[in-house]
DNA sequence: CCCTATTCTGGCACTGAATGCCATACAGCG
DNA sequence: CGCTGTATGGCATTCAGTGCCAGAATAGGG
């Protein structure tokens, strides 16, 4: 059979990502996940059912091919690796939040499907892990201080920290879409400066503004030598980080 | 066919879960998981195929059915909700581990499993993913300071730092088995507490210790006002969180 | 002890995802 | 135009997963 799509647009004898993308997604919102086969986003899209496994692998992988995508370009900035670790991985979170923000027509919809499917849920959930997994190594292997043991404990935490910030941020863009960029651009600064707070004492102790100074602690003059004790040893232990 | 299994052993005419789970565990682990097909487990075991699936769901299913009842059985100490919301939820979080460290026999070879195929590890982090949402859901409603907005955000990334922190040592167990149990629980409370540290000023920044004392800074008399300005400012940013 | 209602189990058939195999169509190149 | 490597599509097959139904086991009341 000849393809129409072949003379209608150009050389191109690959399949079309972006239109079977498209395709899937209108299919599987309105008929449903599980009942749209690949037959019938075969049929809709003029390529076989044979190349469509070829491409994507399988029926989920449709949904996140590009999401596969926005992943390698993110890996690749972190390869780049031009200023400071953190500030590295920031940058690199934040174009992953600019990748869905830059791509509603798909992102929408396939989180609505996201949030009705078990199945594609933790796949959506794997891809953030993926994201979570590169971010750690990526610091353990940069920041933080002593041995190898805290070190990937903090940058574990601190990835963990950061894309949980950034999700915070991505699903409250998901659920409505219509908001200004602006103000999510907004929000997702203020929850990633919450993070860097957080994040800065935990790869780096001795940067701790606490450590730096020399403190005095002044208390009233009634209190009694135990009040004075257990306040004085409760601050200390808040303030100075024991390992 | 009568089963043999039924008059081996008491009455049971349920389906053995916990044989299956073992049977499937060392099917995959010999034949790999792909090529052991439900027939296999089927014949292994004595229960039909068809019943397999009705008791686990699917394949998977059957090396985390056990994982399922742990979750469970968090969830219900969750509920309980006896004490500090921060540390019913670290008690939870080690039950996790104590449900890890009390099966070797299932969570280690699943543990390689889940290296190995892709699924699996989708499967894995899911479940990981369950256990964060929970916590952050719990911490949301009971911790934190301000409006809705910051206290989940506050309660979401103070749980995935206590999952990332959890999984942290767990893994180093499931990675090296063999090595004392006590000296795992020491690690995972050295890690807690880092977990603690970092989550505490998060949800009660009004409670950090900065904040609670009158302080006084001293610095060598020849700084110059420039430069005493800047430190004096670094440290009151350092040290006050913003809102 | 028997009979009945309910639940559990196993066999059978069927759908559809996923993969291997092979023939064919296409693109690039001499 | 002919040759070569690659992309595609059709076909057949395996296997996960599900609905259906008949038969076995269990509980419970007489």
């Amino acid at each position: 059979m000849v393809r129409e799509r072949s003379g209608a647009r150009g050389a191109s004898v690959r399949v079309p990502t972006r239109e079977v993308v498209l395709a899937a997604v209108r299919l599987f919102t309105e008929g449903g996940f599980e009942t749209t086969t690949m037959d019938d986003i075969a049929a809709a899209t003029g390529v076989s059912r044979r190349s469509l496994f070829r491409r994507f692998g399988s029926k989920e992988d449709i949904l996140f091919a590009e999401h596969d995508e926005l992943f390698a370009s993110v890996s690749r900035h972190l390869e780049a690796d031009s200023g400071e670790p953190l500030d590295v991985v920031f940058a690199a979170a934040r174009l992953v939040l600019q990748g869905y923000l830059s791509d509603p027509e798909v992102t929408v919809p396939r989180y609505h499907l996201v949030r009705a499917h078990p199945r594609l849920r933790d796949r959506e959930v794997a891809m953030t892990a993926r994201y979570q997994a590169a971010f750690s190594r990526y610091l353990a292997a940069r920041e933080g201080e002593g041995g190898p043991e805290e070190r990937s404990l903090a940058a574990g935490v601190t990835a963990a920290a950061l894309i949980s910030a950034h999700n915070h941020v991505l699903r409250s863009w998901l659920r409505h879409p219509g908001q200004e960029t602006r103000e999510v651009w907004t929000r997702y600064d203020s929850a990633m400066e919450f993070v860097r707070r957080a994040a800065g004492p935990m790869l780096h102790p001795a940067d701790d503004p606490v450590r730096d100074r020399v403190m005095v602690a002044v208390y009233p003059a009634d209190l009694g030598r135990e009040e004075l004790l257990r306040r004085l040893s409760a601050a200390v232990d808040g303030a100075v980080p024991r390992h």
